[in-house]
DNA sequence: ATGAAAGCGCTAACAA
DNA sequence: TTGTTAGCGCTTTCAT
């Protein structure tokens, strides 16, 4: 079907070694046939095979990504989106190609993975999150596969090179903006707690409020998917305390939309009656109402570091590990306001 | 580096064809010898090379996914990864691998998907989108390569197999439910006009209020993509016109989202001085505030008819052209209200 | 600077 | 039912 590199050597008077030379663009070929060759290529409209160059290089020139199982719906969540965005500025720019993983459930993206790695689909993996207890991530690990993480891997940390914010930090400051505006009764609102991100981010609210000198409450900590049904009980249940809270921190902006909308069911106002601050800064998080204010966690950079240190490790296997901290900042919104003007 | 074909051969007494019709299961190989030949796979971890198999096969198992150029930022639509998800359930199924492109113009996308297609990477395409005088599209039906529409390719209908949704009369459908309602201003908010989604939408919405007799008013169709910056003053100056409109047909629920805050900067209200209906039943628009009436496209299901026909057809290249008409049906929620109320 | 030839791991005639 | 053999299209020594 195809034109191969035998007809382009034919038509350029040339040996099919020296056609693969110079798609190599290899130095030890002249200017001259170089030319000649390119030109034949152009004429017949000779494009590599891919499968025939990774079998004989045993590289293929791309890498895997591998999100959660999508049977949970954290896809629908549009930091998936944008950390493609980022991943494939870099991708293409490098001229590799992204294979993606699919699976519903945790067994089958393991299978999927499992496929890209024995197949040698792959030369590289990307995994777009981190939790415990991680199956694909330990396969990774243990066959020694190439691969780097978005997020903070639980095991093995300094031996897995990744790319993270500072959660804890981060989460930190942005509870002290609550602590700042006067609020009392502060809330988290978490999600999977095997996401390695709510943990460091329940982590940072935690050391907010000790700092302050403030009791951690047992029952201010909500872990919730809550996109499934139990969501809207939490919420509930949280402010039908004795004391419900008057701040939240929420580990997602698309949890905040959700959790503004149950507050309304109650009859809360945000900002008035709660303030909210959560994270990721999507760009729903602008538009909804009230604005959120959040940590803008810059997920398409998340997404070029990442890609840029796989290929970098693919590379180079010797690469050392390293720990890639981008840098987040915090975007002040209208889901705020100081705890005395709700006392007024 | 990896256990071959030729290793299980010698550990399972056999030649190495042998060994791979065991792979392929043929029917002709004794039950006695393929249970051999697995039991030495097991021992040996024996996995095949995909692109060995491909460069003999000239078939891989995988299929491309092509987006719009993730310039626009409509991929931060909840749609792709629905569809996405579709897609993978029946991929995942058939043991078929995903590849996705890569660019963020509309060049380097069909670039990459040259790359697909030249390099042999795939054996057919998913186009993820349709628009008038699309050059991926193009190239892909000028070189007869197998691949599949979601939405309505506006040329060469009748030889591009699509999955779609009745986009006209859904649309003509929720726009009546706005007239019966009692509205006689309805406007339309449509994002790129070189998409046929956006085109089949507003001809629905155009004969509802022709149906009724209404007119259509130039200036009450407004075309932005509201993301970027020129969306907030076109839905000002449509709020600006001296007979304003009391509901809107929007093309996409995320849109709506946006014009719902931008109303709210205009002092106006959902559904009270302004009753909308829109577009796909993003999972958000059950938790917006106010929840949205929207027609539910089943998008989920658009992808997997979609990879279901792409399969089909990459097996056998003269399967018929298909067009597959995706049902939907209308989620009546909180964005609309009757007209009259609004008189009181 | 270029060519000849072996081989990457698998499949598919063709034989037996 | 199984083995032998010749590729699939490209890369890469090793010669020249």
């Amino acid at each position: 079907m195809g034109v191969t590199i035998k007809d382009v050597a034919k038509a350029a008077n040339v040996a099919p070694s020296t056609v693969s030379r110079v798609l190599a663009d290899s130095s030890r070929i002249s200017a001259d046939t170089k030319k000649r060759v390119r030109r034949a290529m152009k004429e017949l409209g000779y494009h590599p095979n891919v499968n025939a160059r990774s079998l004989a290089n045993r590289s293929t020139q791309a890498f895997g990504i591998v999100m959660k199982s999508s049977a949970d719906k954290a896809l629908q969540n549009p930091f998936f989106p944008e950390v493609l965005r980022g991943i494939s500025s870099i991708a293409h720019q490098l001229d590799y190609s992204l294979y993606i993983s699919t699976g519903e459930t945790e067994d089958e993206v393991l299978e999927s993975v499992q496929r890209m790695v024995y197949g040698n689909r792959v030369d590289g993996i990307l995994l777009l999150y981190s939790m415990v207890n991680d199956r694909v991530m330990n396969f990774l690990f243990e066959r020694k596969f190439p691969f780097i993480v978005i997020g903070k891997p639980c095991e093995h940390m300094d031996s897995i090179t990744h790319v993270d914010n500072d959660n804890v930090t981060a989460s930190k400051e942005i509870t002290n903006r609550l602590i700042d505006l006067g609020h009392e009764r502060i809330a988290f609102i978490g999600g999977d707690e095997d996401l390695v991100v709510t943990v460091d981010r329940k982590r940072g609210y935690q050391l907010a409020l000790q700092e302050s000198g403030m009791l951690l409450l047992e029952e201010y900590s909500v872990h919730t998917e809550f996109l499934k049904s139990g969501g809207r009980e939490a919420v509930h249940e949280l402010f039908n305390l004795p004391d419900p809270p008057t701040g939240l921190v929420i580990v997602d902006d698309l949890m905040s939309i959700g959790v503004v909308t149950m507050l309304e069911e109650l009859g809360k106002q945000v900002p008035r009656d709660v303030s909210i601050v959560s994270f990721n800064n999507i760009h729903m998080s602008e538009i909804a109402r009230p604005s959120l204010t959040t940590v803008d966690i810059h997920i398409y950079e998340l997404g070029r570091q990442a890609a840029k240190c796989l290929i970098e490790k693919m590379q180079d296997e010797s690469v050392p590990t390293k720990r890639i901290i981008v840098p987040y900042n915090i975007k002040d919104r209208q889901s705020t306001q100081a705890r005395e003007e709700t006392l007024l």
